[in-house]
DNA sequence: AAAATAGTGTCTATAAGACATTATGTC
DNA sequence: GACATAATGTCTTATAGACACTATTTT
């Protein structure tokens, strides 16, 4: 790219007369599986950090807008399928020592995937992880035992999680954790699992039920012996801020 | 810089070898003055949108951290004294062609100031804005009377506006906007301001008071021809959530 | 005493939280 | 009928909101 005349440039800055820093997006994309919150690492194969997890991330093209690339990455790594996944911009890291290599700024993003296939019925798809040009592997872990994370990887993802238990509590988020049909049990494990404690069932319903947010779909979910499960619906498949 | 080992870098890029975007920090200042909430704006000397208003900002240096050049922009433009600013990272933006010269990435932050001396006691000193290298003027203005904004510059100050008004509502970061020492009344009319409606005044008062977050100095304003008023000050000079 | 702002209490409605038993299916 | 999970209601306490008058100071 040519130089530019420097005074055409906001606050007598010529954004190519020097250099600086790198721009990379990172994605925390989180699952829930058997009453765990997952998250989606890759294996470094590369210094810094050779063998050590980290998010899953690369540079920003030119050409391509922060939210596009983080929906790419996130495409990339996972198998997600080709409906809208919940993909939001988390916070920017930007301390100048945070890679030591070189300055480089991340966008972190989160992303919430429904859980994978369990065999159950209504179970959406959700590919293995996919690893790719400098990441050895890919792999979902559990957010209570992980293995030491490059960078200040550790500290993204705490953010992540903090973000999605506030975010919880005053919007129905949960719906990007689940299928398009589950039973309330399985929402009231969405909430327990992520705020890491019980709650009580029969308040949890009637709270839910209360909202406004959940339809029955008359269709029931027989697994065991026992009493089969009524399975229920999002009145909307988007996050809704709640009273 | 040297040219470094592209091996060496995450997912395969080098990010030296390639055109990247430039970085820069934009700050929302916001404060309450006359029952108005202001935004600090620069005028920008230089195309592209010459003589339009902007939130001020600069692009970021290759050894300084994000929040650091955050601070320094705020303080380069406000005479905010030497106590620590509320500034909080906001938003990131990120949009291909939201400067149409080139490629910018911005890191917007919102900072909260106390209202500029009005020649109460306890005011605090609030110094006039501070033009810049390429802006020729700074001016606080009412942000519902704006001026024609520069880029995406009214996005960014709606995104902060919005979060301000969130905030309110379950930390008490109203504490940045006001002198040490303030009146009931004028707790009330930040929230007033930044909510945009009125509110009871019994009934604001008797939650303020129960949440064990402001004490009474012992002293009282005395203003007018009018019965004098407490003064309270905070138990926590920093937000706090509030239950 | 007029003017102006500070300061106060009650009642109602709604929401949150504690808590235990019955219902319905499979095997 | 044994087992396993689904489903349900009441009471208590805390919170939010509507609502109007008295208190204190200066001029």
């Amino acid at each position: 790219m040519d130089k530019i005349d420097a005074t055409e440039l906001p606050d007598g800055y010529d954004p190519r007369a020097f250099d600086h820093p790198s721009v990379s997006v990172d994605v925390v994309a989180l699952t829930i599986r058997d009453r765990s919150l997952q998250v989606l690492l890759v294996q470094r194969s590369e210094k810094p950090y050779p063998s050590y997890w980290a998010i899953p991330g690369g540079f920003v093209p030119m050409q391509e807008d922060l939210d596009t690339a983080a929906e790419r990455k996130l495409r990339e790594k996972t198998g997600v399928g080709e409906a809208a996944p919940f993909l939001e911009q988390l916070y920017t890291f930007g301390k100048v020592n945070r890679d030591p290599r070189d300055r480089v700024i991340t966008v972190a993003y989160y992303a919430l995937l429904p859980a994978p296939d369990s065999g159950l019925p209504n179970a959406p798809s959700l590919g293995a992880p996919i690893a790719g040009a400098n990441a050895s592997d890919a792999q979902w872990f559990d957010v209570k035992e992980l293995p030491p994370l490059a960078f200040d990887h550790a500290e993204i993802l705490q953010v992540a999680i903090t973000r999605l238990q506030g975010k919880l509590g005053y919007t129905s988020v949960a719906y990007a954790l689940l299928a398009d049909e589950f039973t309330l049990t399985e929402l009231q494990t969405v909430y327990e699992t992520i705020l890491d404690r019980t709650l009580d069932k029969r308040n949890f319903r009637k709270k839910m039920l209360s909202l406004d947010i959940l339809e029955a779909t008359g269709k029931e979910r027989r697994l065991g012996a026992h009493r089969p499960a009524q399975l229920f619906r999002w009145t909307k498949r988007e996050p809704v801020f709640l009273p």
